[in-house]
DNA sequence: AATGAATGAGCATTCATTCAT
DNA sequence: CATGAATGAATGCTCATTCAT
């Protein structure tokens, strides 16, 4: 396979295969990323991006149709990449017993290294999806509604007490949870000395320690029912 | 004293009392208010909201620091009519029993009239408090948080199960869950016309039913514990 | 002289009398003048200056039809002070030998206690006249005018050589040394560190020395005529 | 060659090589100063310099960083286009003789024309120095400074009398004057009508007269000394 | 006379997107 | 394919001034 080999150097000056193509697509959502994860957050103006990946501000545009789409894009990667690791965690036999203890741990642990991807759900469901194109919107949802699927019916085979038909429910209130909790959980720049004062010390949440309780919780909820 | 029988009507073309001065405080609030859910969550431009209340734009400015206190202070009463609301059914004792169904769904149906409320988390969550003065998001912070603590404490004496301490995060829980599943459940206007398509049908969640089951499970899994 | 005495003292809550009218204006012009020095010669707003007085914004409209001509009425004052100042130095026989020194050392030093006066000439002749009424700078000319010709007379009295007529052209001159040294040699804080870097040390002129150089030569130049 | 004959005229649709930019900045700093004369000595809006070099608004940002940038690189061409016109003066012999006379006449003569810089040098000086990121006002000193150090080891050389190293402030001292004294002279619009009456003839003075005396005063100065 | 609430004109700046080259 | 110059909509905020009380 060499294209896969040279897909993962500089890529060329003009993107002619579509495997050249795909690799300076990537390399934009690369910079994409990198940039919001580095600001906080906060969306990279498209020029920083283009800037990032060596190229010009125009050329993004013709591997995206709008600025938006590309952060939904990779939204959709990183959730693709969760949820091929949440299905590993389902599989594994340790995870689905009657306690739902190992499980929310797994998920909580896994989701400690997946910073970019909460930071990118809180814009995505907030903002995003406001401003883009219904078409652009066709892809994140098609994989999402996918994902959703697949991971809802092994939810509801390996979960013991799902029932039939309530996988993607499950999931919904599962990815709510982690997100409505992350958003609390990550305060702006500007709040963050604020909630470090002690008496808002509720306010901000320690984000891993209500995560495992609300996981376990509906867990449980499912397991027990 | 019919002036004082008034006092919730129109506020006199000077505000010069401190009743008079709260009154249009709270008009520009409703003006505010309004335009944003008849933009289905978009904010508006100070001018609008000037213009709605019959004012201004610098009117708006002597009654907030900034566009976006406006929309805090609004989501701040959102949140402590909300709050006094849910006091309402943590003492209600058919609330309380040992089934957390009761509960839930008087928290579904409360929240059914929310809409407002509910777009406002999503943006002051995702957006708003990232803009915003350290000072401005204070008042917001103290009323979340004294409501937090107080309602906090209902909940360890309501709900058997709930470790003391630990009602806060139960809450923050189920408020996660709440606007993370609105969120999900409220997609932008260019997306509602494609999650009503048969194939996305579980994309676009029965609000209501993911959030009783998420809040049962929540809240069922302190009552067993 | 009992209302000398009390126009010094806070100004009675309703300026009744034309003494206390004079005092009121008086204190305006004060808190005006304080709150330019310390801005480094930025124009206050005209609610920091009424604040500054204990007054209300609309009051300061009652003793001045515009926030310019309060700044002009301050130099004004200022001016009328320097001229007395000034014309006093004429009639000092030290300083109207065939040597024009004395008297330029005279004015330098005078001049060194005179910053707010000539940080508002720079305001007024380059800004402030620009955008105040013409009847308003009318105070401000005539003042100016009739110690122009006052001084220009004693000039012409007591400089020798100056020739008859020529007194309030080389005052002009004089004042504008004065007025265009002090732009170049005060400048802006944005400024300040730069023009303090060795490479630009020209451009930031010891403000006392090239005015001395300067007024030498133009009194010289009249002494020597 | 066409191209390179028409180079001075309007620049292409879109300016992409270097001398295309370079002129089309020309053309935007030839807008803002017709603009500002027509004004006389207000600076326009950035919209209106825009539209008068036939550009968007958003173009101009493309070649200043700021509004003022612009008219503080306006005022160093200004600037650099005099310091040339006085070099070439300082090495006429007709001008360096005993007498400051001839000099100053041409010197006076030279600055009928350049309006536009002596209105730009009272606002640079007095307001816009003031508001203009410390990058910004690089340029402006550098070439002042620079200037101001050639044609100062100039008026060493060619005025006799003037001490090695007071060159630069002989300049200061002149540059100072004339600026000062158009300030003085050039009333605004609203204090024109005002001036023009007998009672405040001293207050206008005849520009060129005052400025050819407080010249020669300080020429002759340094000649004679 | 004094107040201070209300007004609203005025404007720089950003940045996603387009399209001529 | 790539570029990057050009576009221009969009808007929060200040503050001098007015005038109802």
């Amino acid at each position: 396979m060499p294209d896969t080999a040279v897909a993962s150097s500089a890529p060329p000056r003009r993107a002619r295969g579509a495997a050249d193509k795909a690799a300076r697509r990537q390399a934009i959502l690369v910079a994409a990323g990198d940039l919001f994860d580095e600001a906080g957050g906060e969306l990279p103006s498209v020029d920083q991006v283009a800037r990032r990946a060596g190229l010009a501000k125009g050329t993004v545009y013709l591997y995206f149709g709008a600025k938006e789409e590309m952060f939904l894009a990779l939204l959709t990667a990183e959730l693709r990449d969760w949820f091929e690791s949440f299905s590993a965690m389902l599989n594994d036999d340790a995870n689905t017993t009657n306690d739902a203890r190992p499980l929310a741990n797994a998920m909580v642990a896994d989701l400690g290294g997946r910073r970019k991807m909460l930071r990118l759900a809180v814009q995505c469901h907030g903002t995003l999806e406001r401003q883009v194109a219904e078409e652009a919107v066709l892809g994140f949802k098609q994989v999402t509604a996918s994902g959703l699927a697949e991971l809802g019916g092994l939810v509801e085979n390996r979960i013991s007490g799902v029932v039939r038909g309530e996988g993607p429910t499950l999931l919904l209130q599962v990815y709510a949870l982690i997100v409505g909790l992350w958003q609390l959980a990550e305060p702006a720049r500007s709040a963050r000395a604020m909630v470090d004062r002690p008496e808002f010390s509720n306010l901000r949440p320690d984000f891993e320690h209500a995560l495992t309780g609300g996981l376990v919780a509906i867990l449980q909820g499912a397991l027990d029912s």
